[in-house]
RNA sequence: GCUUCCAUAGCUCAGUGGUAGAGCACUUCCAUGGUAAGGAAGGGGUCGCCGGUUCAAAUCCGGCUGGAAGCUCCA
C-alpha cells in the first residue's frame, strides 16, 4: 500500500479522495454499512467493475444493487460459474466450454463422457445451491498468457479461447473455491449473492456454434434477483405454452400433421376459413395497389432451377421426381416461373413496373430437427411477388411496398421494426453491384425515416434485402415481410424491355412478400390472439343459442338464416343440452359472440348478446347487432380482449 | 442432419417385468326454460412400427418412424 491518493466522485457530485487501490467495498463501506451490503457491482466511469477490484486512479463511480440492470447481468454470471462448478465437483473429468449469459438467464458449454439428462439437473441444482450457501468469496486475479496457459493446461476448449485473446488484452482469472474459470467478469463478491436461479433443460450445442466441430453439452438455466421473479418467468411461461399455436390448432381444429407427410400441414375447415380470410383481405390490398396475381407451376424441369442459380445453392434443401427421363423439381420459390412470365413476351418501359403477385406453394426440405408446427414447415404458401422495375423506379417502388406492409401489419396491430440485410459470404454477382444495391434500400429508408439496423452479411445470396420483424403480445419477435432488391436473376434470365430510346435493357426485379410464408403468418396470429381471433377472422363468428329448444326453435332459425344471409359465419346449437354447457363451449372455442334467445327476446324481436370473455350481456334488436357486427367485420376491428 | 428427451383410448395423462387405467370427448337412456360442465349406463387401445432378451415385455435392449427442447441451417 501506498500513500498515494485518488479522487472520486459519486452519483450526487459530492467528491472524496481515497487511497490509490481503494476497491468499490471500501468506498461503500465508507459511506454506510448498509450500501456496502445492498451493492453488489458498480459502475467506474460507466464501466462494470467487481466489489473487490482495486481502482487506481480519479474516476466516477456508481454503486449498483442485485436488482440493477448491470446486477442482475453479472449475478446471471456468477450463477454459470456456480453451474459449472456444481458440474466439476458431481463429474469429476469434465472440460468446460463456455458459460454465458442470455435473456432471463445463462447456459454453460461442458465436455463429459457422462451423459447429462434432465433428471440431472435437480442433483446440479442441489450442488449449485450448496455452493450459494458456503458462501465462497469470488476474486478476480490478472495474470499473464503463460500463466493463464499453466492454469488451464489441461482444459483445451479454455486454452484454445485462451490463444484467441490479443496480445494486448488483460487475461483475467475469476476463482471461488475449488473452482477456476478464465473470464472477462465482472463478478459477485461472493457466491451467496445468487438467489433465485433454477436449471431449465440440456441439449446439444457444437463448440464455437460449428457444426464440424465436438458436439458438447449445453445446460441452461434462469436467474433473477428474487425468487418472486423466478416464479413470474415460469408463470409466464406457462401462459405462452397455453398460446402455444400447435395446441391451440388442435383445440379449435384449425390444423393437423400427419405421419405421412412430416413438416407438411393439413388445414382443417377451421384453419382453412382464416387463411382464406388472409388471402382475400391481403389480395384485395394488392389490387388497390396495382398488383396482378398470377398462378405458376408447382414443379418445373430441373434445367430452370440450374439457371436460376438455386441448384447451386439449394438443391440439398429440394425435392426432385422423376417422369419420363425427365428430372423435375418441386419449386421452393416462385421467383424463376414469374421470370418466364415476364420473358414470355416482349416488354416495353411502359408497362413498367409490372407487379406480378402469387400465392405460391413452395417446398424445401427443412432438416427434421427443425421443423416446429406451423413455424417451420416443408411445405408452405408465400405471399410472393416480383416487381419488375426500370432502375430509376426502385425508391418510389420500394417506398409503396413498404406502404402496403405497413397498412397489413397496422390491421393486426403489430408494431415493427425494421432491418437491412447485406451481402452474405456466399454471394452471386459483382461486389459494385452490392454496394449500389444496399444503397438504394438504406436511402429508402432514410427517406421514410425508419429507424432501421443494420445485418451485417445476412441478405439473400442474389441481394441485399429489408426484413421486418413483427412483435406479437408476448413481445416476442417474428420476422415476416421481407423485401429484396435482386440483380441476379435479371441477368441470369436476361430479362429486357425496351427503354425510350428504343434499346433493350435490364429490368431490376424486387421480391416481396408481406406475410412472409401464410402458415407461419397464421401460427403468429394463432399465438398473438391466443386463439381469440378478432371476428373479422374468426372461424365461427356468432352461435345462436336457444333458452328451450321445444319452445325457441323457430326464432333461433329465423335468426341464424338472417346472420347466414348477411354472409356472417353462424353457427345454431340446438342439442339437448343445458345453455351453461353450450355456453361454456362456445366460450372455449372462443367464438366471438354468442346470442341467447328465449321468450323475451322472441317477444320483443331482439338477441341477447355475449361477447367473448365477457360476463355480461347486451340486449339489442337483430338489426341492430347486425349492423355492428357487420361494422367490425368490415373495418377488420380487433377486440382488445386478447390483450388482457 | 447432430445432442438429449418423449411416443399408452379421439384429447390430456397415470401405469418400473405377471391378464391395460382415469378425466374429458363419443354412443344410448333419463332429465332438461335464462348465461362456463344435470344424471346413469355403454362402446373404444396389437401400449408408434420392426426385431431381440425373458417362462412372461406397455415396462429391459437395438433399429426405424414421428414429436419436443436446443445446435446447425433458413435463398
Amino acid at each position: 500500500m501506498n500513500n498515494e491518493k485518488i479522487l472520486i466522485s459519486f452519483p450526487d457530485g459530492s467528491q472524496k479522495f481515497f487511497p490509490k487501490e481503494s476497491t468499490l467495498e471500501d468506498m461503500a463501506q465508507f459511506i454506510s454499512p448498509s450500501l456496502k451490503k445492498k451493492s453488489v457491482v458498480g459502475k467506474v466511469n460507466g464501466k462494470v467493475f467487481d466489489m473487490k477490484r482495486p481502482i487506481d486512479s480519479d474516476c466516477e463511480i456508481e454503486l449498483l444493487p442485485l436488482n440493477s440492470p448491470e446486477g442482475i447481468e453479472v449475478m446471471r454470471h456468477t450463477a454459470t460459474h456456480i453451474l459449472a462448478q456444481a458440474v466439476k465437483r458431481l463429474f469429476g473429468k469434465v472440460n468446460l466450454g463456455i458459460g454465458p449469459i442470455i435473456e432471463s438467464g445463462f447456459y454453460y458449454d461442458v465436455d463429459t463422457d457422462q451423459n447429462i439428462t434432465k433428471g440431472d439437473l435437480v442433483t446440479i441444482e442441489k450442488e449449485m445451491n450448496r455452493i450459494v450457501a458456503e458462501n465462497l468469496p469470488i476474486q478476480r486475479e490478472v495474470v499473464s498468457q503463460d500463466e493463464a496457459e499453466k492454469i488451464f493446461s489441461k482444459d483445451p476448449l479454455k486454452l484454445e479461447l485462451l490463444r484467441k485473446i490479443p496480445a494486448e488484452e488483460e487475461v483475467t482469472i475469476y476463482k471461488q473455491g475449488e473452482f477456476i474459470d478464465l473470464c472477462r467478469g465482472p463478478h459477485l463478491p461472493s457466491t451467496h449473492l445468487v438467489k433465485a436461479f433454477a436449471l431449465t433443460n440440456v441439449s446439444g450445442a457444437y463448440w464455437q456454434g460449428n457444426s464440424d466441430n465436438k458436439m458438447l453439452q449445453r445446460i441452461y438455466g434462469v436467474a433473477f434477483s428474487s425468487k418472486k421473479e423466478l416464479d413470474q418467468y415460469f408463470y409466464l411461461l406457462e401462459e405462452a405454452k397455453k398460446r402455444d399455436h400447435r395446441r391451440l390448432g388442435k383445440q379449435l381444429d384449425l390444423f393437423m400433421f400427419s405421419d405421412e407427410a412430416p413438416g407438411m400441414p393439413f388445414y382443417l375447415a377451421n384453419g382453412q376459413i382464416i387463411r382464406n380470410e388472409l388471402e382475400t383481405f391481403l389480395r384485395n390490398l394488392q389490387d388497390s395497389f396495382n398488383y396482378r396475381e398470377v398462378k405458376t407451376p408447382l414443379m418445373m424441369n430441373q434445367r430452370l432451377w440450374e439457371k436460376s442459380g438455386h441448384w447451386n445453392h439449394y438443391k440439398d434443401n429440394m425435392y426432385f421426381s422423376e417422369v419420363d427421363h425427365q428430372h423435375f423439381a418441386l419449386k421452393p420459390m416462385n421467383c424463376p416461373g414469374h421470370m418466364l412470365i415476364f420473358k414470355d413476351k416482349l416488354r416495353s418501359y411502359r408497362d413498367l413496373p409490372i407487379r406480378m403477385a402469387e400465392f405460391g406453394q413452395v417446398h424445401r426440405h427443412e432438416f427434421s430437427g427443425s421443423l416446429n408446427g406451423l413455424l417451420r414447415v416443408r411445405s408452405f404458401c408465400q405471399d410472393d411477388a416480383h416487381i419488375f422495375v426500370a432502375p430509376t423506379q426502385i425508391e418510389e417502388e420500394i417506398t409503396s411496398v413498404l406502404r402496403l406492409i405497413d397498412d397489413v401489419y397496422r390491421t393486426f396491430g403489430f408494431h415493427y421494426e425494421v432491418e437491412l440485410s447485406t451481402r452474405p459470404e456466399k454471394s452471386m454477382g459483382a461486389i459494385s453491384l452490392w454496394n449500389q444495391a444496399e444503397g438504394a434500400l438504406k436511402e429508402v429508408l432514410k427517406k421514410l425515416g425508419y429507424d432501421f439496423r443494420i445485418n451485417e452479411g445476412d441478405g439473400a445470396f442474389y441481394g441485399p434485402k429489408i426484413d421486418i420483424h413483427i412483435k406479437d403480445a408476448l413481445n416476442r419477435s417474428h420476422q415476416c415481410a421481407t423485401v429484396q432488391l435482386d440483380f441476379q436473376m435479371p441477368e441470369k434470365f436476361d430479362l429486357e424491355y425496351i427503354n425510350e430510346q428504343n434499346e433493350k435493357v435490364r429490368p431490376v426485379v424486387i421480391h416481396r412478400a408481406v406475410f412472409g410464408s401464410i402458415d407461419r403468418f397464421l401460427g403468429i396470429l394463432i399465438e398473438h390472439f391466443g386463439g381469440a381471433f378478432p371476428t373479422w377472422l374468426a372461424p365461427v363468428q356468432v352461435k345462436v343459442l336457444p333458452v328451450s329448444n321445444d319452445a325457441h326453435k323457430g326464432y333461433t332459425e329465423e335468426v341464424t338464416n338472417r346472420l347466414k344471409q348477411e354472409g356472417i359465419r353462424v353457427e345454431h346449437d340446438d342439442r339437448e343440452e343445458k345453455l351453461g354447457y353450450k355456453i361454456r363451449e362456445a366460450q372455449m372455442n372462443k367464438i366471438p359472440f354468442i346470442l341467447v334467445l328465449g321468450d323475451k327476446e322472441v317477444r320483443e324481436g331482439n338477441v341477447n348478446v355475449r361477447s367473448y370473455g365477457e360476463k355480461k350481456t347486451r340486449e339489442m334488436t337483430l338489426e341492430a347487432f347486425i349492423l355492428s357486427i357487420k361494422h367490425s367485420i368490415e373495418n377488420k376491428e380487433i377486440r382488445d380482449t386478447e390483450y388482457s
